[in-house]
DNA sequence: TTGAAAGCGCTAACAG
DNA sequence: CTGTTAGCGCTTTCAA
């Protein structure tokens, strides 16, 4: 355990000032001979730099951080898998959290991110707007990856008002909206609205969804692809542990075993509509068809293979990670990724 | 986007030194009527101590380092997500990063971590312990996860060596081994043993081993629960891609289709062995047997449902984070944690 | 019990 | 092109 080299052992031992060696080691100028000396003594003292200085002096800390709702969902293990190699690829640290899809760890997360003045985030959002304002006030650059906070209900009231006004053939005034983030989606609507395609296609009428936290744009993505009316018993919610999503795909077969087929919202809950419906002894997919949102490894294995949406998640993540580093100036705000239906066995003509 | 109260605005305000601002807000001794005050005022001010400047003057990162293979493998996801847990409840920041099993990166790693002077570390070791030196000797407290470094070439050679001369009835030298680091392990021998045994119950002669990168333990403990001789032809490596644990997984089928039996070491192998098993028209269980290490959720989905050894991933990312935050002076260095066979359909009698 | 002051290692003005 | 210097925000002696 010995301690490491200062800048100043290092401008000491070259024989020239600190000012020198930060600038030659940071790309500034100086003359050829310089560099090459203070380069030469800096690897022979095999110094780094500390982020601790740097990182105080210029009052942020370098990297970034990451929030996800729940690093044991494979979907955000490929997204962090993303982040982390294009952070890899700069040398930049990833402070990550695991927010359990609950706003107040979310809250408190940021609140740690914070206080490590952590300027620079890309988040799987958990909370609404409210949640998010502090990071916005401190001025950090967030990129949301995956989904977009929720906003608030005050704002879901008033667009209902304006919606009404607008049936009356009135424009409701404009309202100043929150500075949007940039973010990086995958195509909810055309993945969703392809799936249902499909399984209509085959037959189906009843067709179910399956959604769990944050995936509003998914179901509403969903209800536009079926068209009104939506039988509302038709889409339930689960929050985001695995026993929840078990217990509402349960509930759904159970309640409704006339319906013919189920879109899940993502994998954990695919999974627990396989389970829920070999516990029922339901067939997949002679007694009912299933689509999975998100391709998995273990999509595959399942018999049958599961036909799923498919969302490129790591390169979401590698994406995100590129947007947060370098906020381009006129770079388009959002990415959105494509999706794409992959078939494979788990849908089957209406029974 | 203003910027945050120091501590000295918080001094001024409340009329004190910021010494006073430090200790009070560290738990230190103040007049009751200061502590109030300070406590209202940085209230007041919303301040937030900077973990910046604190950490300079420590010259430390508070926090820890959290080194995983693959985040896209889900028995990492759960270490992860244990090591978050235990981080989110004393506020620490994590630094998380991904190897791909590669040991230069794992040194890139160590060495931003190095430069960040994050001086705790949870490591998923790739490289052996010449990679792991310069954190040794930079005084890295560092707990080691799932496995142990490898241990250089050199040493196995001396082993050999030392092996021979006990053969021969002599009393090798005792030479010192580098200290070893605290780690939390599964017990590997005993999940092994007893899945071998289960298998040899079933009639099962010739078994074989898929293993991946740092499955030495494993190996070892399949050896010993198989006896001598060992079919070498029957133990077969992956490295840690999914597409070498397909090849890997498919050739061994291939070269040897007598074997009745797999164990994998992992999941990601487990999940090779069902895809390759079903492409060369195997049947699991009627033709070959298979025991996968790691309980994770895909495992109940398969069919047949998969027999597994599991090991509580979770918690040891949870003991390992408590280790490396409170390094016990006397406490057991070594935590090994139980793994469970549970018996589900990929096995059946010898065809 | 309290405050003043000295840095931690680095970068960025500013002179020279 | 280069060196000197002034902090960044905090903790921690050391006196008072």
């Amino acid at each position: 355990m010995e301690k490491r080299a200062t800048i100043k052992d290092v401008a000491e031992a070259a024989g020239v000032g600190v000012a020198t060696v930060s600038r030659v080691l940071s790309g500034g100028s100086a003359s050829p001979h310089t560099r090459e000396r203070v380069l030469a003594v800096a690897a022979q003292l095999d110094y780094r730099p500390s982020a601790l200085g740097r990182n105080l002096r210029q009052r942020r800390t370098g990297g970034m951080g990451l929030l996800v709702p729940d690093l044991t969902d494979t979907f955000y293990g490929q997204l962090a898998e993303g982040v982390l190699a294009c952070a890899r690829s700069t040398g930049e640290p990833v402070v990550v959290g695991s927010t359990g899809d609950d706003p107040e760890q979310e809250s408190e997360l940021i609140g740690m991110l914070l206080e490590q003045s952590v300027d620079r985030l890309i988040a799987v959002p958990t909370g609404d707007a409210e949640t998010w304002a502090p990071a916005v006030r401190a001025g950090m650059t967030v990129v949301f990856a995956d989904r977009l906070p929720a906003r608030p209900a005050e704002e879901e009231q008033q667009d209902a008002v304006d919606d009404l006004m607008r049936l009356d053939g009135l424009s409701p005034a404009v309202r100043p909206r929150p500075p949007e983030a940039p973010s990086v989606l995958a195509d909810d609507r055309a993945g969703i609205r392809t799936a249902v395609r499909y399984l209509r296609g085959l037959g189906h009428r009843r067709i179910a969804f399956l959604g769990g936290p944050g995936h509003d744009r998914r179901v509403a993505a969903f209800r536009e692809a079926v068209g009104t009316p939506v039988d509302e018993e038709l889409v339930v919610f689960a929050t985001g542990s695995r026993d929840s999503a078990y217990a509402a795909a349960s509930g759904l077969f159970q309640s409704r075993p006339d319906l013919t087929a189920v879109v899940a919202g993502g994998n954990v809950l695919g999974e627990a509509a396989v389970l829920a419906a070999r516990e029922l002894d339901l067939r997949v997919p002679r007694d009912v068809s299933l689509v999975m949102y998100d391709d998995v490894p273990w999509a595959e294995l399942c018999s049958p293979p599961l036909t799923v949406i498919a969302q490129p998640g790591r390169d979401m993540g590698y994406r995100a990670a590129e947007l947060v580093l370098r906020p381009g100036v006129r770079r388009p705000r959002t990415v959105v990724l494509p999706t794409e239906l992959i078939i494979r066995g788990s849908c089957g003509p209406r029974r």
